[in-house]
DNA sequence: CGGCGCTGAATTGTCAACCATTGTAGCCAA
DNA sequence: TTGGCTACAATGGTTGACAATTCAGCGCCG
């Protein structure tokens, strides 16, 4: 399972593309939060750090613009993304229109090692989960969904979910509020539950009510995000 | 309306990319099929078309790789991608699935100008298949989709329906078969009505029925579909 | 005669140096 | 402090070069 990356490397592109180590090593970072958003991506300094020229640098930016991981000013250059308020709830309002129908077809076609697999990733999440690697947790839960996708068969749908997903990590780790940080862990369990019971129906609204749940434990209160009200009002 | 190209440009991205024009003008050869798919995109043929370097050529092509509608080869290039019978079901699965749910919601936010904007484009199509423009005719079929995806207000569901449905372009072109080729102004009339009488159901309903139809006049019948057994199968 | 490996042209992937443009910071004066 | 001018730094893009790879032709050998 390549469980990440809404730019995915197949058979005849796994050569020895420069940019592709860029990208996913800024990718991680963005993702797991230990780069935050806002932060400038400077072409010369990546360049140095990862030892390519400029050109590369910039093909993995443009790869992360596409993903919509990295906003590219012109003339100013590259920065990490900062999704507001109103994305984040669209990105989970699509995520509830199409993972539903994702885990109901898996809940139908989930194959016995397919399920295998869903349960040693749980135990990987409740491990993440209890040693407190909160970044590694995020991605841990997000890769668990992208598993469901492509047990449903669908690439296509898959690809939305991953680029949905890497999103929603960002977004997270954005809007995350304190509350009751443990739901997680059962919500992923009875949805496995779920899917080895070959019960779509079940599947499926265990799938919707996961996600409301998720998107009720961020802050998309309309109210301003942060205290930058004047910089980011005009701008 | 900025109706087509998956890769938009925001307020702060207007300067002078100069890939965008290569990006945009392959695009839309490659979507009215005026590019057949397989076709080889050289660099440096392309950069002495466009006049310019190879640099931008290879920013073009890679926006063009990320909307699926190239494929780039390692140290073999770009060439105009080729969806086959499996992924273009699957793309109009994945629009069966998020459509007709924009088509409730635009039905239940609609403002008169929207609607009046949708009879205007409904007028475009009707002409342009009068007139036998068969590639303008699914480009501006594809952009009344786009259209009620605006209406429905979800910016990020937007452009997913618009990254499908410039593949689906590519894929009507190629696999169309020649039946009722009418059925189409009907229901885009259809769902004007009931976008206009606020009728989400309905909306919702004609939307799924209308991309049924859709895939059901494409010819992705399990078997073969070029002569080109041998190198597709080997590579 | 057919299959084999080889060679070489063509194309891609990458780099380095360079220019033009634009944004930014600093400085000075009113 | 504000406004404007200047110099600097970073980006967007170009050019030219070069290594790596692919592929088509070609001769060799069985």
């Amino acid at each position: 399972m390549n469980m990440f990356g809404s730019t995915t490397l197949d058979a005849t592109n796994k050569a020895a593309m420069r940019w592709y180590p860029v990208y996913a090593g800024l990718r991680e970072a963005i993702v797991s939060h230990r780069l935050a958003p806002g932060t400038k991506l400077p072409e010369d300094e990546l360049a140095s750090i990862y030892s390519v020229s400029r050109a590369v640098i910039r093909a993995a930016l443009q790869a992360l613009s596409h993903d919509r991981l990295a906003r590219l000013e012109p003339n100013r250059g590259a920065f990490v993304a900062q999704p507001n308020k109103q994305e984040a709830r669209e990105v989970f309002e699509a995520r509830a229109l199409i993972e539903p129908k994702l885990a109901a077809l898996a809940a139908e076609m989930a194959k016995p090692a397919e399920i295998e697999q869903l349960r040693l990733h749980l135990d990987k999440e409740h491990e993440a989960l209890h040693a407190g690697h909160d970044s590694d947790a995020i991605m841990l839960s997000a890769q668990f969904h992208i598993g469901i996708a492509e047990i449903a068969g669908q690439s296509i749908l898959t690809g939305i979910v991953r680029d949905l997903l890497s999103r929603s990590s960002l977004i997270i780790a954005l809007y995350w509020r304190r509350r009751d940080t443990i739901c997680e862990s059962h919500a992923h369990h009875a949805l496995v539950e779920a899917i080895q019971k070959g019960d779509a129906q079940d599947a499926s609204n265990l799938m919707k009510h996961h996600l409301d749940d998720l998107l009720s434990g961020l802050d998309l209160t309309p109210g301003k995000n942060k205290p930058e009200s004047l910089s980011d009002i005009l701008r």
